[in-house]
DNA sequence: CCAAAAGTGTTGCTACTACACCCATGC
DNA sequence: GCATGGGTGTAGTAGCAACACTTTTGG
Protein backbone atom coordinates (compact mmCIF):
# COMPACT_ATOMS: atom_id res chain seq x y z
CA UNK A 1 0.00 0.00 0.00
CA UNK A 2 1.29 3.36 -0.86
CA UNK A 3 1.83 5.94 1.80
CA UNK A 4 -0.02 9.23 0.63
CA UNK A 5 1.64 12.55 0.26
CA UNK A 6 1.00 13.91 3.14
CA UNK A 7 3.00 10.81 5.42
CA UNK A 8 6.11 11.19 2.81
CA UNK A 9 6.07 15.09 3.65
CA UNK A 10 5.37 15.05 7.41
CA UNK A 11 6.22 11.47 8.87
CA UNK A 12 8.94 10.58 7.02
CA UNK A 13 12.32 10.76 8.70
CA UNK A 14 15.28 10.77 5.54
CA UNK A 15 17.97 9.31 8.19
CA UNK A 16 16.67 6.07 7.81
CA UNK A 17 16.91 4.96 4.48
CA UNK A 18 19.54 4.63 2.00
CA UNK A 19 20.02 7.82 0.06
CA UNK A 20 21.54 8.56 -3.50
CA UNK A 21 24.73 10.52 -4.49
CA UNK A 22 23.86 13.76 -6.45
CA UNK A 23 26.32 15.09 -8.75
CA UNK A 24 26.11 17.91 -11.26
CA UNK A 25 27.35 17.07 -14.36
CA UNK A 26 28.50 20.30 -17.17
CA UNK A 27 28.38 20.42 -20.61
CA UNK A 28 30.90 22.93 -21.65
CA UNK A 29 29.85 23.80 -25.18
CA UNK A 30 31.09 26.01 -27.90
CA UNK A 31 30.90 26.33 -31.45
CA UNK A 32 34.57 25.59 -32.99
CA UNK A 33 34.80 25.08 -36.63
CA UNK A 34 30.98 25.60 -37.56
CA UNK A 35 29.99 22.93 -35.20
CA UNK A 36 29.05 22.65 -31.80
CA UNK A 37 31.42 21.22 -29.42
CA UNK A 38 31.83 20.06 -26.18
CA UNK A 39 34.31 19.48 -23.27
CA UNK A 40 34.60 15.83 -22.54
CA UNK A 41 37.43 14.47 -19.94
CA UNK A 42 38.80 10.99 -20.22
CA UNK A 43 38.11 8.32 -18.03
CA UNK A 44 40.67 6.43 -16.34
CA UNK A 45 39.35 4.02 -14.11
CA UNK A 46 36.57 1.99 -13.98
CA UNK A 47 33.66 2.08 -14.51
CA UNK A 48 33.79 3.30 -18.54
CA UNK A 49 37.59 3.36 -17.82
CA UNK A 50 38.72 4.52 -21.27
CA UNK A 51 35.42 6.03 -22.23
CA UNK A 52 34.42 9.85 -22.10
CA UNK A 53 32.79 11.88 -19.87
CA UNK A 54 30.85 15.57 -18.98
CA UNK A 55 33.08 16.97 -16.82
CA UNK A 56 31.36 16.85 -12.87
CA UNK A 57 31.60 16.20 -9.20
CA UNK A 58 29.65 15.60 -6.30
CA UNK A 59 27.49 17.72 -4.62
CA UNK A 60 28.38 19.03 -1.24
CA UNK A 61 26.29 18.94 1.83
CA UNK A 62 26.90 22.53 2.20
CA UNK A 63 26.84 23.72 -1.57
CA UNK A 64 23.66 24.53 -3.71
CA UNK A 65 23.04 22.88 -7.40
CA UNK A 66 23.78 26.24 -9.29
CA UNK A 67 26.49 26.67 -6.68
CA UNK A 68 28.24 23.26 -7.29
CA UNK A 69 27.78 23.85 -11.10
CA UNK A 70 29.68 26.81 -10.96
CA UNK A 71 32.70 25.12 -8.36
CA UNK A 72 33.45 22.16 -11.27
CA UNK A 73 33.12 24.99 -13.85
CA UNK A 74 35.72 27.04 -11.83
CA UNK A 75 38.14 23.87 -11.90
CA UNK A 76 38.81 25.13 -15.58
CA UNK A 77 40.78 28.21 -16.29
CA UNK A 78 38.81 31.00 -18.10
CA UNK A 79 35.90 29.83 -17.91
CA UNK A 80 34.48 31.70 -14.49
CA UNK A 81 31.83 34.18 -16.95
CA UNK A 82 30.45 31.56 -18.62
CA UNK A 83 26.91 31.52 -18.95
CA UNK A 84 25.46 28.51 -16.89
CA UNK A 85 21.76 26.88 -16.56
CA UNK A 86 20.13 24.12 -15.67
CA UNK A 87 19.39 21.45 -18.27
CA UNK A 88 17.71 18.17 -16.49
CA UNK A 89 18.27 15.76 -14.27
CA UNK A 90 18.87 12.04 -14.75
CA UNK A 91 18.14 9.82 -12.30
CA UNK A 92 17.55 6.49 -14.07
CA UNK A 93 18.57 3.51 -11.40
CA UNK A 94 21.04 1.56 -13.11
CA UNK A 95 22.83 4.93 -14.69
CA UNK A 96 26.00 4.45 -13.08
CA UNK A 97 26.65 0.79 -12.07
CA UNK A 98 28.71 1.41 -8.59
CA UNK A 99 25.33 2.99 -6.75
CA UNK A 100 23.12 5.14 -7.20
CA UNK A 101 23.57 8.72 -8.74
CA UNK A 102 21.18 11.29 -9.20
CA UNK A 103 23.01 13.87 -11.85
CA UNK A 104 21.30 17.17 -12.75
CA UNK A 105 23.21 18.10 -15.67
CA UNK A 106 24.19 21.87 -16.52
CA UNK A 107 25.16 23.36 -19.65
CA UNK A 108 27.55 26.50 -19.98
CA UNK A 109 27.98 28.06 -22.89
CA UNK A 110 31.71 29.66 -23.95
CA UNK A 111 33.09 31.72 -26.62
CA UNK A 112 35.55 29.30 -28.37
CA UNK A 113 38.60 30.71 -27.45
CA UNK A 114 37.96 29.76 -23.74
CA UNK A 115 38.86 26.10 -24.41
CA UNK A 116 42.28 26.03 -25.57
CA UNK A 117 44.10 27.31 -21.97
CA UNK A 118 42.11 24.55 -20.63
CA UNK A 119 43.14 21.70 -23.24
CA UNK A 120 47.05 22.52 -22.59
CA UNK A 121 47.10 22.39 -19.11
CA UNK A 122 45.02 19.27 -18.97
CA UNK A 123 45.68 15.90 -20.97
CA UNK A 124 42.80 14.11 -20.12
CA UNK A 125 40.46 16.76 -21.68
CA UNK A 126 39.13 16.43 -25.14
CA UNK A 127 37.41 18.67 -27.31
CA UNK A 128 34.59 16.79 -29.01
CA UNK A 129 32.63 17.70 -31.97
CA UNK A 130 28.64 17.21 -31.05
CA UNK A 131 26.45 15.04 -33.69
CA UNK A 132 22.95 15.67 -33.26
CA UNK A 133 20.50 14.05 -35.62
CA UNK A 134 17.67 16.60 -36.64
CA UNK A 135 14.73 13.95 -35.71
CA UNK A 136 12.79 15.61 -32.89
CA UNK A 137 12.40 12.35 -31.11
CA UNK A 138 15.49 11.10 -30.42
CA UNK A 139 17.88 12.90 -27.99
CA UNK A 140 20.84 10.83 -28.31
CA UNK A 141 24.10 12.78 -29.30
CA UNK A 142 27.26 11.43 -30.30
CA UNK A 143 30.98 13.51 -29.88
CA UNK A 144 33.35 12.70 -32.39
CA UNK A 145 37.11 14.25 -32.19
CA UNK A 146 38.27 14.64 -35.19
CA UNK A 147 37.56 11.82 -37.75
CA UNK A 148 36.90 9.11 -34.96
CA UNK A 149 33.63 8.58 -32.57
CA UNK A 150 33.80 9.25 -28.72
CA UNK A 151 32.90 6.51 -26.93
CA UNK A 152 30.74 8.16 -23.84
CA UNK A 153 30.13 6.76 -20.41
CA UNK A 154 26.91 6.55 -18.50
CA UNK A 155 23.92 8.23 -20.00
CA UNK A 156 26.14 11.32 -21.26
CA UNK A 157 25.51 10.38 -25.13
CA UNK A 158 21.67 11.44 -23.93
CA UNK A 159 22.79 14.69 -22.22
CA UNK A 160 24.97 16.12 -24.79
CA UNK A 161 21.68 15.21 -27.21
CA UNK A 162 19.65 17.35 -25.14
CA UNK A 163 21.98 20.10 -24.58
CA UNK A 164 21.67 20.44 -28.52
CA UNK A 165 18.65 20.52 -27.93
CA UNK A 166 17.44 22.90 -26.01
CA UNK A 167 19.82 25.24 -27.41
CA UNK A 168 18.13 24.76 -30.94
CA UNK A 169 14.86 25.43 -29.24
CA UNK A 170 16.26 28.94 -27.34
CA UNK A 171 18.17 30.21 -30.28
CA UNK A 172 15.86 31.99 -32.22
CA UNK A 173 14.03 33.95 -29.42
CA UNK A 174 16.73 33.79 -26.67
CA UNK A 175 19.76 36.20 -26.56
CA UNK A 176 22.11 32.88 -25.14
CA UNK A 177 23.92 32.63 -28.60
CA UNK A 178 25.87 35.94 -27.49
CA UNK A 179 27.58 33.79 -24.71
CA UNK A 180 29.40 31.38 -27.66
CA UNK A 181 31.28 34.68 -28.91
CA UNK A 182 33.65 37.44 -27.89
CA UNK A 183 32.64 40.31 -26.45
CA UNK A 184 32.96 41.64 -30.11
CA UNK A 185 31.75 39.90 -33.57
CA UNK A 186 30.92 40.28 -37.19
CA UNK A 187 27.70 39.79 -38.00
CA UNK A 188 28.86 36.78 -40.00
CA UNK A 189 30.30 35.29 -37.05
CA UNK A 190 26.78 35.03 -35.21
CA UNK A 191 24.89 33.45 -38.34
CA UNK A 192 27.82 30.83 -38.38
CA UNK A 193 27.06 29.76 -34.50
CA UNK A 194 23.58 29.95 -35.76
CA UNK A 195 23.98 28.18 -38.53
CA UNK A 196 26.73 25.21 -36.16
CA UNK A 197 23.64 24.85 -34.00
CA UNK A 198 20.83 24.56 -35.93
CA UNK A 199 22.51 22.49 -38.37
CA UNK A 200 21.18 24.38 -41.20
CA UNK A 201 22.34 26.95 -43.32
CA UNK A 202 20.42 30.70 -43.11
CA UNK A 203 19.83 33.21 -45.16
CA UNK A 204 22.43 36.15 -44.98
CA UNK A 205 20.15 39.02 -45.59
CA UNK A 206 17.31 37.65 -43.63
CA UNK A 207 19.40 37.19 -40.70
CA UNK A 208 21.37 40.00 -40.13
CA UNK A 209 18.08 41.91 -40.24
CA UNK A 210 16.42 39.62 -38.14
CA UNK A 211 19.49 40.19 -35.74
CA UNK A 212 19.31 44.28 -35.96
CA UNK A 213 15.68 44.87 -35.85
CA UNK A 214 15.90 42.98 -32.76
CA UNK A 215 17.50 45.53 -30.68
CA UNK A 216 20.11 43.28 -29.09
CA UNK A 217 22.85 44.27 -31.48
CA UNK A 218 24.97 47.55 -30.55
CA UNK A 219 27.19 48.67 -33.37
CA UNK A 220 31.04 49.83 -32.40
CA UNK A 221 32.37 51.72 -35.10
CA UNK A 222 34.98 49.53 -35.27
CA UNK A 223 35.74 46.93 -37.90
CA UNK A 224 37.87 43.41 -38.19
CA UNK A 225 41.24 43.32 -39.41
CA UNK A 226 43.12 40.68 -41.30
CA UNK A 227 40.51 40.15 -44.19
CA UNK A 228 41.80 40.68 -47.91
CA UNK A 229 38.47 41.71 -48.44
CA UNK A 230 35.96 44.15 -47.15
CA UNK A 231 36.31 44.16 -43.57
CA UNK A 232 32.89 43.52 -41.69
CA UNK A 233 31.83 45.93 -38.93
CA UNK A 234 31.65 44.57 -35.24
CA UNK A 235 29.19 44.51 -32.89
CA UNK A 236 28.44 44.06 -29.22
CA UNK A 237 25.42 42.42 -27.82
CA UNK A 238 23.82 45.00 -25.57
CA UNK A 239 22.69 43.49 -22.41
CA UNK A 240 18.98 44.05 -22.08
CA UNK A 241 17.35 47.54 -23.65
CA UNK A 242 13.92 47.33 -22.35
CA UNK A 243 15.11 44.61 -19.36
CA UNK A 244 11.82 42.65 -19.18
CA UNK B 1 42.25 23.17 -3.63
CA UNK B 2 39.70 22.21 -5.91
CA UNK B 3 39.76 18.59 -6.73
CA UNK B 4 39.90 18.34 -10.99
CA UNK B 5 36.62 16.70 -12.13
CA UNK B 6 38.39 13.81 -13.60
CA UNK B 7 39.69 13.34 -9.90
CA UNK B 8 35.58 13.55 -8.89
CA UNK B 9 34.87 10.80 -11.55
CA UNK B 10 37.12 8.45 -11.06
CA UNK B 11 38.69 8.38 -7.27
CA UNK B 12 35.49 9.58 -5.55
CA UNK B 13 34.19 7.36 -2.72
CA UNK B 14 30.00 7.95 -2.43
CA UNK B 15 30.02 6.17 0.87
CA UNK B 16 32.45 8.34 2.39
CA UNK B 17 30.75 11.50 2.19
CA UNK B 18 27.07 12.43 3.72
CA UNK B 19 24.35 12.42 0.89
CA UNK B 20 21.30 14.41 0.40
CA UNK B 21 18.24 13.28 0.43
CA UNK B 22 16.28 13.46 -3.09
CA UNK B 23 12.54 14.25 -3.49
CA UNK B 24 10.14 14.42 -6.12
CA UNK B 25 7.57 17.39 -5.94
CA UNK B 26 4.64 17.40 -8.02
CA UNK B 27 2.68 19.90 -9.37
CA UNK B 28 -0.83 19.20 -10.45
CA UNK B 29 -2.83 21.29 -12.76
CA UNK B 30 -5.65 22.08 -14.47
CA UNK B 31 -7.87 24.68 -15.37
CA UNK B 32 -10.98 25.33 -13.12
CA UNK B 33 -13.09 28.00 -13.25
CA UNK B 34 -11.24 30.30 -15.99
CA UNK B 35 -7.87 30.32 -13.57
CA UNK B 36 -4.82 27.56 -13.81
CA UNK B 37 -4.77 25.72 -10.32
CA UNK B 38 -3.00 23.18 -8.68
CA UNK B 39 -3.60 20.63 -5.80
CA UNK B 40 -2.02 21.01 -2.39
CA UNK B 41 -1.65 18.89 0.50
CA UNK B 42 -1.84 20.44 4.02
CA UNK B 43 1.16 20.11 6.47
CA UNK B 44 0.29 19.40 10.00
CA UNK B 45 3.83 18.61 11.67
CA UNK B 46 6.89 20.73 11.15
CA UNK B 47 8.27 22.17 9.21
CA UNK B 48 5.96 24.41 8.42
CA UNK B 49 3.05 23.42 10.06
CA UNK B 50 -0.52 24.68 8.70
CA UNK B 51 0.99 25.65 5.50
CA UNK B 52 0.50 24.31 2.06
CA UNK B 53 2.65 22.00 0.35
CA UNK B 54 2.93 20.14 -3.30
CA UNK B 55 2.10 16.46 -3.37
CA UNK B 56 6.11 14.96 -3.57
CA UNK B 57 7.60 11.68 -1.70
CA UNK B 58 11.36 10.92 -1.43
CA UNK B 59 12.84 8.99 -4.17
CA UNK B 60 13.27 5.47 -3.62
CA UNK B 61 16.84 3.24 -4.09
CA UNK B 62 15.04 1.01 -6.50
CA UNK B 63 13.25 3.62 -9.06
CA UNK B 64 14.05 6.16 -11.46
CA UNK B 65 12.71 9.99 -11.10
CA UNK B 66 9.93 9.51 -13.42
CA UNK B 67 8.74 6.41 -11.79
CA UNK B 68 8.77 8.29 -8.38
CA UNK B 69 6.89 10.95 -10.29
CA UNK B 70 4.61 8.44 -11.49
CA UNK B 71 3.61 6.43 -8.24
CA UNK B 72 2.96 10.02 -5.93
CA UNK B 73 0.93 10.97 -8.75
CA UNK B 74 -0.66 7.38 -8.56
CA UNK B 75 -1.67 8.10 -4.91
CA UNK B 76 -4.26 10.07 -6.38
CA UNK B 77 -7.74 8.50 -7.66
CA UNK B 78 -8.16 8.96 -11.62
CA UNK B 79 -4.79 10.57 -12.51
CA UNK B 80 -2.61 7.77 -13.78
CA UNK B 81 -3.26 8.81 -17.07
CA UNK B 82 -1.60 12.36 -16.90
CA UNK B 83 0.86 13.91 -18.96
CA UNK B 84 3.51 14.36 -16.75
CA UNK B 85 7.18 16.60 -17.56
CA UNK B 86 9.81 17.34 -15.83
CA UNK B 87 10.56 20.90 -14.48
CA UNK B 88 13.30 22.13 -12.67
CA UNK B 89 15.42 20.64 -9.69
CA UNK B 90 15.68 22.57 -6.87
CA UNK B 91 18.70 21.83 -4.23
CA UNK B 92 19.01 25.21 -2.28
CA UNK B 93 21.15 24.62 0.85
CA UNK B 94 18.20 25.46 3.31
CA UNK B 95 15.35 25.11 1.36
CA UNK B 96 14.56 22.77 4.24
CA UNK B 97 15.31 23.18 7.62
CA UNK B 98 15.32 19.67 8.88
CA UNK B 99 18.13 18.46 6.71
CA UNK B 100 19.48 18.59 2.82
CA UNK B 101 16.57 18.00 0.65
CA UNK B 102 17.02 18.07 -3.33
CA UNK B 103 13.71 18.48 -4.90
CA UNK B 104 12.97 17.30 -8.91
CA UNK B 105 9.79 19.13 -9.55
CA UNK B 106 7.20 17.61 -12.13
CA UNK B 107 4.48 18.92 -13.09
CA UNK B 108 1.24 17.12 -14.40
CA UNK B 109 -1.53 18.17 -16.58
CA UNK B 110 -5.22 17.14 -15.83
CA UNK B 111 -8.52 17.82 -16.83
CA UNK B 112 -10.58 19.38 -14.48
CA UNK B 113 -12.92 16.70 -13.60
CA UNK B 114 -9.98 14.67 -12.58
CA UNK B 115 -9.39 16.96 -8.93
CA UNK B 116 -13.12 15.94 -7.96
CA UNK B 117 -12.41 12.51 -6.60
CA UNK B 118 -9.41 12.95 -4.85
CA UNK B 119 -10.33 16.43 -2.99
CA UNK B 120 -13.34 14.47 -1.65
CA UNK B 121 -11.48 11.15 -0.67
CA UNK B 122 -8.93 13.46 1.75
CA UNK B 123 -9.83 16.33 3.42
CA UNK B 124 -6.65 17.50 3.41
CA UNK B 125 -6.34 18.43 -0.11
CA UNK B 126 -7.15 21.57 -1.39
CA UNK B 127 -7.50 22.84 -5.11
CA UNK B 128 -5.87 26.32 -5.23
CA UNK B 129 -5.62 28.92 -8.07
CA UNK B 130 -2.17 29.62 -9.26
CA UNK B 131 -1.75 33.58 -9.54
CA UNK B 132 1.54 34.51 -11.09
CA UNK B 133 2.37 38.04 -12.33
CA UNK B 134 2.90 38.57 -15.85
CA UNK B 135 6.57 40.24 -15.41
CA UNK B 136 9.11 37.84 -17.03
CA UNK B 137 12.18 38.26 -14.40
CA UNK B 138 9.95 37.30 -11.45
CA UNK B 139 9.29 33.56 -10.95
CA UNK B 140 7.26 33.54 -7.41
CA UNK B 141 3.54 32.33 -7.77
CA UNK B 142 0.76 32.30 -5.23
CA UNK B 143 -1.73 30.07 -4.11
CA UNK B 144 -4.96 31.35 -3.10
CA UNK B 145 -8.50 29.34 -1.97
CA UNK B 146 -11.75 31.43 -2.97
CA UNK B 147 -10.32 34.47 -2.00
CA UNK B 148 -7.69 33.90 1.11
CA UNK B 149 -3.86 33.42 0.50
CA UNK B 150 -2.78 30.11 1.11
CA UNK B 151 0.67 30.17 3.07
CA UNK B 152 2.97 27.53 0.89
CA UNK B 153 5.72 25.84 2.17
CA UNK B 154 9.78 25.32 1.23
CA UNK B 155 10.53 26.83 -1.85
CA UNK B 156 7.20 26.03 -3.50
CA UNK B 157 5.85 29.44 -4.40
CA UNK B 158 9.09 29.22 -7.03
CA UNK B 159 7.94 26.03 -8.19
CA UNK B 160 4.82 26.74 -8.60
CA UNK B 161 5.74 30.14 -10.63
CA UNK B 162 8.23 27.86 -13.04
CA UNK B 163 5.42 25.44 -13.83
CA UNK B 164 2.83 28.20 -14.77
CA UNK B 165 6.06 30.11 -16.92
CA UNK B 166 6.93 26.68 -17.96
CA UNK B 167 3.16 25.94 -19.43
CA UNK B 168 2.66 29.55 -20.71
CA UNK B 169 5.75 29.16 -23.07
CA UNK B 170 4.71 25.86 -24.22
CA UNK B 171 1.28 26.02 -24.96
CA UNK B 172 1.40 28.23 -27.99
CA UNK B 173 3.36 25.50 -30.05
CA UNK B 174 2.56 22.33 -28.39
CA UNK B 175 -0.08 20.37 -27.87
CA UNK B 176 -0.05 20.08 -24.44
CA UNK B 177 -3.09 22.08 -23.57
CA UNK B 178 -5.17 19.24 -24.62
CA UNK B 179 -4.10 17.41 -21.53
CA UNK B 180 -5.95 19.91 -19.09
CA UNK B 181 -9.51 19.17 -21.49
CA UNK B 182 -11.67 16.22 -21.45
CA UNK B 183 -11.29 13.51 -24.50
CA UNK B 184 -13.85 15.63 -26.28
CA UNK B 185 -14.20 19.77 -26.44
CA UNK B 186 -15.50 22.62 -27.73
CA UNK B 187 -13.17 25.10 -29.31
CA UNK B 188 -14.41 27.31 -26.61
CA UNK B 189 -13.71 25.15 -23.66
CA UNK B 190 -9.75 25.19 -25.54
CA UNK B 191 -9.39 28.75 -26.05
CA UNK B 192 -10.65 28.95 -22.11
CA UNK B 193 -7.82 27.01 -21.10
CA UNK B 194 -5.48 28.90 -23.35
CA UNK B 195 -6.84 32.58 -21.85
CA UNK B 196 -6.44 31.11 -18.71
CA UNK B 197 -2.61 30.07 -18.60
CA UNK B 198 -1.99 32.58 -20.62
CA UNK B 199 -3.81 35.43 -18.54
CA UNK B 200 -4.72 37.10 -21.56
CA UNK B 201 -7.83 37.67 -23.72
CA UNK B 202 -7.67 36.15 -27.41
CA UNK B 203 -9.55 36.76 -30.32
CA UNK B 204 -11.96 33.95 -31.01
CA UNK B 205 -11.79 33.83 -34.66
CA UNK B 206 -7.98 34.19 -34.42
CA UNK B 207 -7.68 31.20 -32.38
CA UNK B 208 -10.24 29.09 -34.19
CA UNK B 209 -8.26 29.22 -37.47
CA UNK B 210 -4.83 28.97 -35.63
CA UNK B 211 -6.12 25.47 -33.71
CA UNK B 212 -7.67 24.22 -36.83
CA UNK B 213 -4.98 24.66 -38.98
CA UNK B 214 -2.44 23.22 -36.95
CA UNK B 215 -3.76 19.98 -37.67
CA UNK B 216 -4.15 18.82 -34.34
CA UNK B 217 -7.87 18.69 -34.13
CA UNK B 218 -10.01 16.22 -35.59
CA UNK B 219 -14.13 17.01 -35.82
CA UNK B 220 -16.13 14.15 -34.00
CA UNK B 221 -19.61 14.50 -35.69
CA UNK B 222 -20.68 15.23 -32.12
CA UNK B 223 -22.51 18.69 -30.84
CA UNK B 224 -22.78 20.44 -27.35
CA UNK B 225 -25.67 19.29 -25.03
CA UNK B 226 -27.76 22.00 -22.60
CA UNK B 227 -27.23 25.02 -24.07
CA UNK B 228 -29.60 27.39 -24.32
CA UNK B 229 -28.29 28.75 -27.82
CA UNK B 230 -26.49 27.13 -30.85
CA UNK B 231 -24.63 24.09 -29.87
CA UNK B 232 -20.69 23.92 -30.47
CA UNK B 233 -19.26 20.86 -32.55
CA UNK B 234 -17.20 18.56 -29.95
CA UNK B 235 -13.43 17.98 -31.21
CA UNK B 236 -11.04 15.51 -30.33
CA UNK B 237 -7.43 15.57 -29.99
CA UNK B 238 -5.87 13.75 -32.74
CA UNK B 239 -2.35 12.29 -31.58
CA UNK B 240 0.18 12.97 -33.80
CA UNK B 241 -0.76 13.47 -37.68
CA UNK B 242 3.29 13.29 -38.96
CA UNK B 243 4.25 12.30 -35.98
CA UNK B 244 7.61 14.42 -36.19
C1' DC C 1 40.26 45.52 -62.92
C1' DC C 2 39.06 41.31 -60.23
C1' DA C 3 37.71 38.35 -56.49
C1' DA C 4 35.38 37.95 -52.35
C1' DA C 5 32.64 39.03 -48.85
C1' DA C 6 29.97 43.05 -46.61
C1' DG C 7 25.84 45.21 -46.75
C1' DT C 8 20.98 47.03 -48.96
C1' DG C 9 16.39 47.35 -51.63
C1' DT C 10 12.52 45.05 -53.20
C1' DT C 11 9.18 41.51 -53.57
C1' DG C 12 6.31 38.14 -52.03
C1' DC C 13 4.76 34.63 -48.79
C1' DT C 14 2.80 33.02 -44.39
C1' DA C 15 0.90 33.52 -40.04
C1' DC C 16 -1.64 35.95 -37.52
C1' DT C 17 -4.93 39.90 -35.94
C1' DA C 18 -9.08 42.70 -36.07
C1' DC C 19 -13.56 43.55 -37.38
C1' DA C 20 -17.81 42.60 -39.43
C1' DC C 21 -21.05 39.57 -40.32
C1' DC C 22 -24.08 35.31 -40.71
C1' DC C 23 -25.98 30.90 -38.45
C1' DA C 24 -28.37 27.93 -35.21
C1' DT C 25 -30.67 27.10 -31.11
C1' DG C 26 -33.98 27.84 -26.80
C1' DC C 27 -37.12 30.82 -24.98
C1' DG D 1 -38.69 37.61 -32.86
C1' DC D 2 -34.73 38.01 -30.01
C1' DA D 3 -30.90 37.03 -27.19
C1' DT D 4 -26.76 34.33 -27.07
C1' DG D 5 -22.95 32.29 -28.37
C1' DG D 6 -21.07 29.30 -32.52
C1' DG D 7 -18.91 29.80 -36.78
C1' DT D 8 -17.12 32.28 -41.34
C1' DG D 9 -15.38 35.95 -44.85
C1' DT D 10 -12.52 39.59 -45.71
C1' DA D 11 -9.05 42.78 -45.14
C1' DG D 12 -4.74 44.47 -43.10
C1' DT D 13 -0.24 43.88 -40.80
C1' DA D 14 4.34 42.06 -38.99
C1' DG D 15 8.02 38.99 -39.62
C1' DC D 16 10.60 36.72 -42.47
C1' DA D 17 12.66 34.30 -46.75
C1' DA D 18 14.43 34.77 -51.42
C1' DC D 19 16.78 37.14 -54.94
C1' DA D 20 19.17 40.68 -57.16
C1' DC D 21 21.93 44.23 -56.44
C1' DT D 22 25.57 47.74 -54.78
C1' DT D 23 29.76 48.65 -51.85
C1' DT D 24 34.34 48.13 -50.04
C1' DT D 25 38.50 46.17 -49.34
C1' DG D 26 43.37 43.59 -50.85
C1' DG D 27 45.94 42.11 -54.53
Amino acid sequence: MALSEAEFLTGYDPGAYDRPSVAVDLVLMSVIGGAPAALLVRREEPPFAGRWALPGGFVRMDEGLDEAARRVLGDKAHMAGAYVEQLYTFGAVDRDPRTRVISVAYFALLPADCFAAALKADGSLSLARIAVPRTTGDVAGEAWSEDSALPLAFDHAQVLGLAVQRLRGKIDWSPVGFALLPERFTLRALQDVHEAILGVPLNKPAFRRRMLDRGWLEPTGERETGSSFRPAELFRFRSLPISG
